[in-house]
Parts: C-alpha cells; sequence; structure tokens
DNA sequence: CTGAAAGCGCTTACAG
DNA sequence: CTGAAAGCGCTTACAG
C-alpha cells in the first residue's frame, strides 16, 4: 500500500499541491479556513511527507549526525546521547549516530546531504578534525563540539580545570603532603586540564606541585593498578587522584592487594562519578561529568545554529561539582545502602 | 561551494547521465572503458551522489532504524550500538538511532521513508509492539527483533533460559539448598525466562524448586538491597542468584550490612557479566550476555533481508557462557589483580 | 490568498 | 552498450 502524495491530498481537498505544501511549512499567508480544510484531508489520508523530496527541493533533512569516537564504546556514551536526543525528539529532529571511522565516514555524510548538522567529540586527531572543520564551514553546515574546545568552533566543554583544582583544595584540607596523580594517555586533553587544575589548586593551598609523582595509565582499570603500582615504588603516598574513576579503582585494587587500607593508610579520589563509585568500599570521592547536560546543551546549541540565529561563537563550560564520599577519608553519611533509584541503569 | 551533480559528471566525460548513474550502481552492461572514463570524472570532481534523490527516485536510503528503549539508557546499548555499528558501516549503511518514544516515532520514521529497515528491541508493551510490526509487514520493510522473539517475525535471542540452566546445575554442584532467585520486574520476560531455566536447571539435578524462595527488584543495585532483605526474612538462604549483576551487586551489599560473608555464610550469582563483577570482591560468578554478538547477528540478517534473501524466518539464539568466579564459593583464578584491557572502557 | 510550472538530483524503462 | 525522457514527491519563486 503507498503511502499517499500531496498531490492526492490537493485532490482530497480541492486545492493546489501548493496550498497543501505551504501549509505544511509553516502556513504562510494562506486563509485560516483553508489550513483547515488542508489539515482535515492530510489527517484523513495519514499523510506524511516524503523526507527525501523534502529534502531534495531545498528543505532540511531534519537529521543531526552525531559523531563519536567509537574505540572503546564508553557507557557514558549512553547518558550523552540521552540528553542529545531529549532535544533531538522536542524538536523533531532525527539522529545519525556514526561511532565507527567517523573521520572517514564525515565527508560522505556531508556530500550525501544526509545531515542538516554535526555534533562531533573532538579529542585527538586534530590535523584530521580540522580538515573536516574547514569542509563543514565551506559548506556553511553548522557543527558544535563537545569535548576539546577550539576557538572558532561552536563547542560545549566540562570544567576538567575547575573539577580537579576543587579536588586539589579537598586534598589540601586533609593535609595531604605526598601526592600521586595518575593521568590518562599522556597529552589527553581531559588528562592533560586535570593535572593542569589539580597543580593549580595546590599552589592556590601553598603547596608545590612539583613535590607531586605523576604517573600514567590509559583510563582503564589495569592500567590504574599499574599505575599505582609505578606510583607505588616511588615512595609512599598519603593520597592519590586518578584522573578517571576506573583507574581510582584500578589503584584502589593495586593498594588492597599490597595490604594498605583506603583511606587510612592511603586516600584515593577519581573523576567522572560513574554509577559504581558510590558502591565501592569506601564509597569514591570524585568529580561529576554532568554528561546528559552535555547532550542537552549540545544540542540546543544545535537548534540555535539550525535557526540562522547570532553568528557569535558558543562557548559553554558546564560545572562539574565535587562529590565528597569516603575515600579521601571524609565520613560518608550518604547513600549507601543504596538509594532508590540508581542513575544508571545496567541492564 | 555547491557539489558536483551526474550532469557535471556526465559532462566531464562526455556521457549521459544514465551512464554515469549505471556505473554508480553495480555498472550493469557498460563497456569496462567506459566505467574507467566515469571513475575518473568522479574521482576528478569529487563526485558523491545525492542521498535524497537517490531515495526519491527509487533507491534505497541506505539507512537502518534502530529503536531502543531509552527510559534509563543502559550501558550495554553501547556494546549492542558497538556491534551493529560494525557491520553497518561495513556495508556503508548508516544508523538511524531513536531512544525516546520509539513506539510513537516509529510510524514516522517509516512513513517518511527514512529507513529501509528497522532493528527493534521487543520488550514490554506487546500490544503497541504488535500495531508496529504489522504496519511494517504491511509496508514490507523488513525489521529484526532484538531480544523478546515473536514466532511470526525474524528475532536474535539470548539464550536466558540455558545461562540460568547452567547456573542453577553450577549451584546444585555446591550442593545448596536453600535458595533465594531474585527476579527483574514481575513479567518482565528476561527475568521470567531466567527463573525458568533457573528452576529447570534445579530439578534436572534433582531439587524442588518449589522450595526456592523468590523475591522481586527492577534490575537496580538499591532494588537488589531489598529485594535481598525481603528475602532474608523469609529465612537464611545459602545462595542467592539475581536476574541481573546489579541487583547481585545490591544483595551482596546487604549481606554486608548484616554482617555476612560472602561466599563463606551466603553465595551470590548474578547476570550479565557486566564490566564492573571482576573487581567486585568477591568477583561475581555471573553468566555473560554476548552483546556485542547481538548487535552484529542482527545487523547481519538485516543485510540479509535487505538483499531480498530468502523468507525462511530468522530466529538466532546465542549462547550465554557461565562465567565462573570466586561470588559462589568458587576458588578464583582468573584476572584480580586485572587483565591488561578492560572489555568495557568508561571514560 | 491561491495556482501552474519549474526544478531539486537521481534512476529506470524504453529506444536505438 | 548508450542516450533522451519521464518520473520520484516535494518546495518555491512567479503570476494573478
Amino acid at each position: 500500500m503507498k503511502n499517499p502524495t500531496v498531490e492526492e491530498v490537493a485532490r482530497e481537498c480541492g486545492l493546489s499541491r501548493a496550498t497543501v505544501s505551504r501549509v505544511l511549512n509553516g502556513a504562510s499567508r494562506v486563509k485560516p479556513q483553508t489550513v483547515e480544510r488542508v489539515q482535515r484531508a492530510i489527517a484523513k489520508l495519514g499523510y506524511h511527507p516524503n523526507a527525501h523530496a523534502r529534502a531534495l527541493s531545498g528543505g532540511p533533512s531534519g537529521t543531526i549526525a552525531v559523531l563519536l569516537r567509537g574505540v572503546n564504546w564508553k557507557p557514558y556514551y549512553s547518558t550523552l546521547l540521552e540528553g542529545i536526543e531529549e532535544v533531538a525528539s522536542r524538536e523533531g529532529l532525527y539522529v545519525l549516530l556514526r561511532t565507527r571511522d567517523y573521520l572517514a565516514a564525515a565527508p560522505r555524510i556531508l556530500e550525501e546531504g544526509r545531515a542538516d548538522g554535526f555534533i562531533i567529540r573532538n579529542m585527538d586527531q586534530g590535523e584530521a578534525h580540522r580538515r573536516l572543520f574547514t569542509r563543514l564551514k565551506g559548506k556553511e553546515v553548522p557543527f558544535v563540539l563537545v569535548g576539546d574546545p577550539l576557538d572558532d568552533c561552536h563547542s560545549i566543554t566540562i570544567d576538567n580545570v575547575g573539577g580537579a583544582r576543587a579536588m586539589a583544595r579537598h586534598f589540601a584540607e586533609h593535609s595531604f603532603r605526598r601526592i600521586l596523580f595518575i593521568g590518562g594517555p599522556e597529552g589527553h586533553v581531559d588528562s592533560t586540564d586535570r593535572l593542569y587544575g589539580f597543580k593549580l589548586g595546590l599552589s592556590e593551598r601553598g603547596l608545590d606541585p612539583a613535590t607531586m609523582n605523576v604517573t600514567y595509565g590509559d583510563f582503564s582499570t589495569p592500567s590504574g593498578f599499574h599505575a599505582m603500582r609505578a606510583g607505588f615504588s616511588k615512595g609512599l603516598h598519603e593520597a592519590v587522584f586518578a584522573a578517571n574513576d576506573r583507574m581510582a579503582l584500578g589503584a584502589i585494587l593495586y593498594l588492597r592487594q599490597e595490604g594498605l587500607r583506603v583511606p587510612e593508610d592511603v586516600a584515593v579520589a577519581g573523576f567522572d562519578d560513574s554509577f559504581f563509585t558510590e558502591y565501592l568500599s569506601p564509597p569514591l570521592t570524585t568529580v561529576r561529568q554532568p554528561f546528559r547536560e552535555l547532550g542537552v546543551t549540545a544540542m540546543e546549541a544545535m537548534i540555535r545554529l539550525l535557526a540562522g540565529a547570532p553568528t557569535r561563537r558558543i562557548h559553554m563550560i558546564l560545572p562539574t561539582p565535587l562529590v565528597v564520599r569516603a575515600s579521601c577519608g571524609c565520613r560518608y553519611t550518604g547513600h549507601n545502602p543504596p538509594i532508590p533509584e540508581d542513575r544508571l541503569v545496567m541492564s
């Protein structure tokens, strides 16, 4: 059974295709009466405009391409996408998701006219990204970056520096002296920013960042384990700040293996506030990343760009609150035994 | 700068649009020489066929709609999508992802011609799903179900029954007698199947399933905690099997609070093999869900359907291996301290 | 406020 | 093996 077309709607209500099309698109200069006639016919026939015909004749495709780096899918992408979809669905937009070698796929998506805009998780491979961005600008297709910001692009970022800085201050309140920082892959923007913010916070409290030890992992739990061991060989630390929660977990596993108690012997903190942190023993002190808000904000920015609004660069930095639990040595009066609802449901 | 069109490619190589179009689509009856001429022109101009024009004139849209229930995003969706994308990108297909009220969105996606096929996570709301499936069949748009199978639809499922049954047998080897099953929401297919399989396994080993206690949660960690408490009030159990890992975690948290040791006092097992299970103390015995394979298999089935192949119903059930660690009382010689790579990267 | 007509960029019988 | 022409379903100046 074929879909009805504008033609048939027009016949149904005794008007022309042009008129039907007009009421379909914002009813500019159409008699209210006529609008109603058309709408009745549309309802009666169960008419839906064909997306391709629409896009081909100059309209928008109604879809936004979301490009995320997919090597090692990250569960937080779920939350990010949730935020993106929340806004997209409200605006009647569709999401074209691409996580596999998206740098290669993006130009095709662009040239084939499949997306009205792009939301891109900018991370490494700066050169290749640059080329993509230039191309997008050439075509005047709007795009917003999530993560690593660039001066001349719209971007939504998380306050890595501020979060780490707050953690440093908290460490200072505990009067920790011998501190270990476990970073992600060397050169990774997020990790670098967190290290920077952490050092900043330390010096603000009169501590010399140079006395701090630094080892590196790759954000995975096992790498945290090994980075902790490497740090351990440089001497005993009172406190460890890992650039993400999973490495913090790895560090805890190592300390436990060595018979050290957390936080009595060594305090540990992470970054992300992943769902499991509150169930660790002790519950992990960390920094919360607002993933859902990141998605919402990025898509809202996209909506504004699509509306052809201002040329002012959008540069937003979302706050990253400190979440103090017990692994730093604080007394945790929080939700363990567990709160009624998970923030993140896993099955 | 505008994209080149077939017209321009045709002019460039001195041929007609028809011919160019032919080499674009499988080069049926075109002189090899000509093919080459056209390809050169395409390369020279950096030509990409417009997706909408193509779809409008009878071709495929090249996109598959993936519908997942989004209320409470589940991290395992990341892994499922990874599998789907792996195959999709290999086949040059795009993924239109929808997780928000997809039952309402699906008809629009269908009628607007946005997808050549649908991959749908069928779970609850049977009636509404049925209507959607009928509609899809009416339009002859192929779709494959992931999860709950239906006789007259193509589907890829996970062996819930078999996995739970294997767990029951394992419990029998431990000679557990007083057993508690913690289910998901009552009536939830996955949970029901796991309960069924578990009972099956017990009776196969000469144990009477009727002696087992059952309490229910909603798959979240806190609900596992409370379900464990509810079970506790029915007497002491030697072993607990939770319908997923997060509830198993909740159960462990409750037992710990009560001063009971796992597995010495109470053995605990879960289902899913989520990333965190191996880092729990003790590492959790569970059943592995092959999420990536689920995605791969579903998309591969879609490819076959798109190729217009056989009308035989596709009904696949993927195996769910038992993962024996320490929480059941077995000696775990596995990867803790952690293995070099996470199966699931979290930040 | 409404309609007839051209055009968006492709594909596919139909001729040759 | 190749080309001229019609058509996919819509939108948008251009007239009126």
